[in-house]
DNA sequence: CCGTCCGAGTTTTTT
DNA sequence: ACTCGGACGG
């Protein structure tokens, strides 16, 4: 390699990201804090090694998301393209999907069928309800959300049904593990994956089966694995043994933006890496090229009150900037309006919309915002408000389309085959069901014979009719070109009914304004760029197979909407202010940032109070947001919010306090939304009175105001006095100066 | 077998 | 507040 080579490479990194690019003699931990550079070290790190002579299929990039690898084979092609280099070759793909690749070229060796589906978490809790009705056994005080948390736990783990059986020590976690092992018999019928599968199955395959082993590490010489800190033990596992004879292993991460601890991501995968690998060197990027001054110096307070962290120095190479601002609200109306303003605000002031981000903890919470920015006109998107595969005629077609590629399928066919009626109930199905778990024949066979299940001659007919038309459908997708998918996918809605179905109820619920046909042709146009997108990139050469028929492409088709995560449908270019989840936010970076729900309960969140740790892990939440912000922060919270139908006071968040000397407090008018008719009292109006003011009083001293409400003929106040605590007032008698 | 009504449970975050 | 599942009447 010429020093050319080098510097036309390592230009403006400074000297750890220079280090981090160049180290290849053995691990490498890559400490990277928020806005440190790391996406460029990671895409220059891979450039130079195929300059270097790397092959470019000798490297796998595992990212977070499919929009992190997109972004980044399409940053590596950049910098390659200057020399005549390729980048197609490199694998970069999220876990789950090099999961399900390697599942598929090696089927026979891990155990599985190779035309597997993958469940979605709907169907999961399905088959793990089925399993507990299966099972028998007694449900009272399991809920299917527990067990299927447990049943996770135990795959991350990498413990099988019957270790878990013959491990379980008391009745409890027998049950759990009599249901675990249901459950695998569920899925084994259907020829089903969930998604805990496609790790641990492959980090057992690799473990075991050692010319797999040697086969992936021969492909694989060189592994880098971003977002290390959300890594779970299945894995950490799965990356160990690929890496252990290269030894070629690069991880980068941040133990203070781990935020996935809830689904199973061991921290200590990247506070004891060195304990893995001691050979391991390791570099620090403490550097923030991102945020100004003031919002890294807050952000980093916050984060100092956690104790299970590796110290590491944050510096903004910025200048100073806007100090972070605070504002506590009356509602959650109000809050929405103040956010509102101030992307209007920043908005004149020459910043576009696609700069700005509205960041909330919990999904639900988006829905008074999105109103908001609605109501004024203001382009938004929401990242993930209830996902499109996840509305009911999306999932019914989707469900055809699995029974076409996978006819196994019990999830699929038991959602789908009384969808549009065909006179084939749950009394008949159940027959056929029976009937095919007494004879140990699959489900679709059994259908295809109704009458030896002994149903009525409508549901026969129907039950037949339907096990026709879908081996017929797989007839022609196994011999029509991968081409004509989206006609295919046409066909099959047409002809299994659910677009008649679905325009008869159109037309019902004109009002609605969303067609469900529409989402419908959605899907199929969908399939349509799909296939387009797909062969403008030529076949990849990976693990999997190459698509020749249109099943192949199906296959690949529904396995991408399988493993879709909510920030893949976030597009910067949109135009608009973005509206999503802190936990979406991870990795995106925005000129304003609002955070809105800083209260306990919500950030950190209700579940967290107890267990010490998860307080941890909403406190890095917390500084992921913050974060996220290059030039202005604005944090809110609502004094009363409306959660389930109930309007409840609420309790500042904790980390407010923790950060109140890094704050501008506002103090709050609120007059955008005097016409609100849901305020709860016209007295507090006519006073002018509001809860978030500041009140003095002539005993108890100054005070903020929480909540008004009508008393008898009169207005209680409560009060949170600084001096002497909470008190209500009735504002006739009490005495209280205004202090804005 | 199908539609409607009623009551219960909501479960944070997501691949 | 909202959705899902179970019971009941057509």
């Amino acid at each position: 390699m010429t020093s050319s080579t080098q510097s036309s490479l390592l230009e403006g990194l400074t000297e750890p990201q220079q280090k981090a690019v160049l180290y290849q003699d053995g691990p490498l931990l890559v400490l990277a804090g928020p806005g440190s550079g790391k996406t460029r070290v990671i895409t220059h790190r891979i450039a130079h090694l195929v300059r270097s002579g790397e092959l470019a299929s000798s490297i796998l990039a595992v990212t977070f998301t499919n929009k992190a690898a997109g972004e980044m084979r399409r940053r590596v092609q950049t910098l390659l393209s200057e020399r005549g280099q390729d980048a197609t070759r490199i694998l970069a793909c999220t876990f789950h999907s090099f999961g399900a690749r390697v599942l598929r070229g090696y089927a026979a060796e891990a155990g599985v069928a190779a035309d597997f589906t993958v469940l979605d978490a709907d169907d999961q809790a399905k088959a793990c309800k089925q399993a507990m009705v299966e099972s028998g056994e007694g449900t009272a005080h399991l809920t299917p959300r527990t067990v299927l948390n447990e049943i996770s736990g135990f795959k991350d783990l990498l413990i099988s049904s019957d270790q878990a059986v013959s491990e379980a020590r008391d009745w409890r976690a027998r049950s759990v593990a009599r249901i675990y092992s249901v459950y695998e018999k569920v899925l084994r019928r259907s020829s089903a994956l969930d998604f805990d599968d496609l790790l641990c199955r492959v980090a057992l395959l690799v473990r075991n089966h050692e010319s797999v082993r040697n086969q992936l590490q021969k492909r694989f010489r060189n592994i880098l694995v971003d977002e290390y800190q959300d890594t779970n033990h299945a894995q950490f596992s799965m990356v160990l043994d690929l890496a252990k004879q290269h030894r070629r292993l690069c991880v980068v991460g941040d133990p203070d933006q781990s935020i996935y601890g809830w689904r199973g991501a061991d921290l200590g995968n990247i506070l004891k890496f060195e304990e893995h690998f001691p050979d391991a060197r390791v570099v620090a990027l403490g550097e923030n090229f991102r945020s100004t001054e003031l919002i890294v110096h807050a952000a980093s307070v916050l984060v100092q009150n956690n104790r299970q962290r590796r110290h590491k120095e944050l510096r903004s190479m910025r200048g100073a900037g806007e100090a972070p601002r605070y504002s506590r609200c009356m509602d959650e109306r109000l809050e929405a309006a103040r956010v509102v303003q101030e992307a209007q605000q920043a908005s004149q002031n020459g910043m576009p919309w696609r700069s700005m981000a509205v960041l909330y903890r919990m999904n639900s919470m988006s829905r008074v915002l999105e109103e908001a920015f609605r109501r004024e006109g203001i382009p938004h998107q929401v990242v993930r408000g209830t996902a499109f595969y996840d509305r009911r005629e999306v999932k019914d077609l989707v469900g055809y389309l699995r029974l076409v590629a996978n006819p196994h399928d019990e999830l699929a066919l038991s959602r789908i085959v009384n969808v549009p009626p065909r006179g084939l109930g749950s009394t008949s199905f159940s027959k056929i069901e029976l009937h095919a778990a007494r004879k140990g024949i699959p489900l679709i066979d059994a259908m295809a014979a109704p009458k030896e299940a002994g149903v009525l001659a409508r549901a026969a007919t129907a039950a037949t009719a339907l096990a026709a038309k879908i081996r017929g459908w797989r007839h022609s997708a196994e011999t029509q070109s991968a081409e004509s998918l989206s006609d295919m996918l046409g066909q099959i809605a047409r002809e299994s009914g659910l677009e008649s179905h679905y325009l008869a109820e159109d037309r019902e619920a004109a009002d609605q304004g969303e067609s469900r046909v529409e989402n419908l042709a959605q899907v199929v146009s969908a399939a349509a760029e799909f296939v387009a997108e797909r062969s403008m990139q030529e076949s990849q050469d990976e693990v999997g197979t190459p698509w020749g028929t249109a099943l192949d492409a199906l296959r690949a088709y529904l396995e991408r909407i399988a493993l879709v995560s909510d920030s893949d449908n976030f597009d910067p270019e949109r135009g608009a202010v973005t509206l999503m989840t802190l936990h979406a936010a991870k990795g995106l970076e925005f000129a304003l940032v609002c955070m809105v729900g800083l209260e306990q309960g919500s950030l950190p969140h209700a579940r967290s109070l107890d267990a010490s740790g998860d307080l941890e892990e909403e406190r890095r939440l917390c500084f992921v947001g913050m974060t996220r912000a290059e030039d202005r922060l604005l944090l809110t919270s609502a004094a009363v919010r409306t959660v389930r139908g109930q309007t409840l006071a609420t309790i500042e968040s904790m980390f407010i306090r923790e950060l109140n000397n890094e704050l501008v407090h506002e103090e709050e008018t609120n007059e955008a939304s005097d016409d609100d008719q849901t305020l709860p009292s016209h007295s507090s109006h006519r006073s002018g009175l509001r809860a978030g003011m500041r009140v003095r009083h002539p005993l108890f001293g100054i005070g903020t105001v929480e909540g008004i409400s009508p008393r008898g003929s009169g207005t209680a106040v409560r009060v949170a006095f600084a001096a002497v605590g909470h008190k209500t007032l009735m504002l006739e008698f009490a005495k209280l100066q205004i202090l804005g």
